[in-house]
DNA sequence: GATTTTTGCTTGATATATTTAGATTTATAT
DNA sequence: ATATAAATCTAAATATATCAAGCAAAAATC
């Protein structure tokens, strides 16, 4: 399975950096870099990340997706809750701040009034 | 300016939850939340913001967007659309499709009946 | 083949993120 | 207006990311 260290090692080699030559670049440090290719951190930020990948040509979401970091693709679930979103948004286009405090209340009367 | 912090508070309040509740949901301590909805957070990591950036239903690019990389801006009436599209959706969360429909039904009912 | 350089790595020191506990403010009810 | 509870914030403690220095193996140079 692909991690963070791997993706980054290959991205590297990839290029034919050292880890120096990456850290001159990025200002990060080579022990750091040695660390995050060998899985030793769990959690970096957003910063070391988005400097990686710019300088390895990936976009971050790509790193983040092939590290394992996020998701790639939402759940079912999350998906069918997306759609219904957006026919929501479509067709409450026009309403009212009356109006849409309406709709919250009918939701939760629905939701207390079942069976 | 926008910033990390803001967008956080914001995406909470528009979901009526409070530091409590989404500390419940995401295990991260309210103490620390409330942290970075002040700004003295410099470089949270991809784990606490993609946790985040799931419940408040934003994909974790728009939320670091805020934090580092670049934009592009919605009309605030298409992003108040929006939100409450996505206010609606989670309180919907565990509708049946029957209900959903009825939910979208009754706000053809409200557009057709106003006035 | 010895010496010097380069490369990736490990360890201990430091900075910073994150948590625990508690204080302060804000809302609610009596 | 006071008391009680809920919500947010702060400070100190802890965990973890990140760095500086130095080590050992491999590569290059002589």
């Amino acid at each position: 399975m692909s991690t963070l260290g791997l993706t980054l090692k290959e991205a590297r080699k990839n290029l034919s950096f050292t880890l120096r030559q990456v850290e001159e670049i990025s200002g990060i440090s080579n022990a750091y870099l040695s660390q995050l290719e060998n899985d030793k951190i769990k959690n970096p930020s957003v910063n070391i990340l988005s400097k990686l990948a710019s300088i390895y040509r990936l976009s971050l979401k790509q790193l983040l997706v092939k590290a394992n970091l996020i998701e790639k693709d939402k759940s079912k679930e999350e998906e069918k809750n997306l759609n219904f979103a957006q026919k929501v948004a479509f067709r409450a286009e026009d309403l009212s701040e009356e109006e849409r405090k309406e709709v919250l209340r009918y939701l939760e009367y629905i939701k207390t009034h079942r069976k």
